[in-house]
DNA sequence: TGACAGCCGGAACACGTGTTCCGTATCGTC
DNA sequence: GACGATACGGAACACGTGTTCCGGCTGTCA
């Protein structure tokens, strides 16, 4: 073990925060298709910087995916004295993250994992998050009993999609969730 | 006005059905992404042949795409005596179509027609026909009164993606669609 | 059967991408 | 202030894409 890792340089730090605040922007305006030069672009750092700090496009945009990932799944776990309402409201700050930021809708896909990702820890925490919510709201009552996991994260994917693709305007949102919400709860005994 | 075309040779004939083919074929499985060459090597055919035919790749993924959704566009207008029913059944039309074809989603995007893509007027159709059971269904009271196209094209595009990039199996798809089309009918008065 | 318009294949070109490389500039230290 | 390690910028490379071009082949028709 090699221990005694010198810290970086200055200069090399501030530039490592501008990439990614800059990736952040990029890959907010562009979605994950997002070029590296347009990075480099908006961040006024050469290509070579951008290597210099992250080994490739995809580590750097992961890492960025995961860091404000966590900051999401950091609310899901509050305790909250109304399961139902918890569970709704985190749905929703997912949909709004996806429009916001283009990139929440892979967190969300297929149940296989992809393996080589590096996103696939974060992926997992956050389908882990939405099914303990649901179970939660599901032992209050508050939504339909026989609602399973995968048409959950497969719906609220598709979502996801749409929003980041048209970049869903608030009432749109809205007006969608208030649909698919109906849909969640339990049917009234006819 | 010059009248009078040639009708074109025999062998060109059956090359222009055979890169039609390829490209159904390979549309379905790598989705609007796919590469001319790709297309090329399934009909077994040159690239220039290609666009000897199509004048760009678009042209011929659109020629693809608008032949497709008039076949199912046809469905749509057989007057049916359960709007309710019809309603329904054609939207889960329009999801298979997705998931087999790869390319339904673009046709329900954002209402804001690209005048750019030669796909515009089959988009415009399919949006109408969708607003036209909609609102027969609704008049029928099996849908809710207050679900407007917008927000029901929104959530149909988003499934519509989920469902071509993740090839949803047969069952996910009927209980996504059953949480989803509970969502649309009318809430029980309390 | 002969001639030619039409057609074909695929090499070649233009462009955008991710990534590497190296001469130069800068930071941290003495 | 000088020096070495570190970091920077961006040209250059490898690759995949859409598209064009042209020499040669082939269906068609007299």
């Amino acid at each position: 073990m090699s221990g005694e890792v010198r810290p970086r340089r200055a200069d090399a730090q501030r530039n490592r925060e501008r990439i990614l605040e800059a990736a952040e922007a990029v890959l907010a305006r562009e979605g994950t298709s997002a070029s590296v030069r347009a990075v480099a672009g908006e961040a006024g750092v050469g290509l070579g910087t951008i290597y210099r700090h992250f080994p490739t496009q995809e580590a750097l945009y992961q890492a960025v995916i995961v860091d404000r990932t966590r900051r999401l799944l950091a609310e899901a776990d509050r305790p909250s004295p109304d399961p139902g309402t918890a569970f709704l409201t985190f749905l929703e700050r997912i949909v709004v993250h996806a429009a916001q930021k283009k990139t929440a809708a892979d967190l969300l896909a297929g149940s296989g994992v992809d393996p080589k990702a590096g996103t696939a820890d974060v992926s997992r925490d956050m389908r882990q998050a939405i099914g303990r919510l649901l179970t939660a709201a599901q032992e209050a009552g508050a939504v339909r009993p026989d609602l399973r996991a995968p048409e959950l994260l497969a719906l609220l994917c598709g979502v996801c999609l749409a929003a980041e693709r048209d970049e869903w305007s608030d009432e749109l949102r809205r007006r969608a969730l208030d649909v698919l919400f109906d849909g969640l709860r339990p049917r009234p005994l006819s």
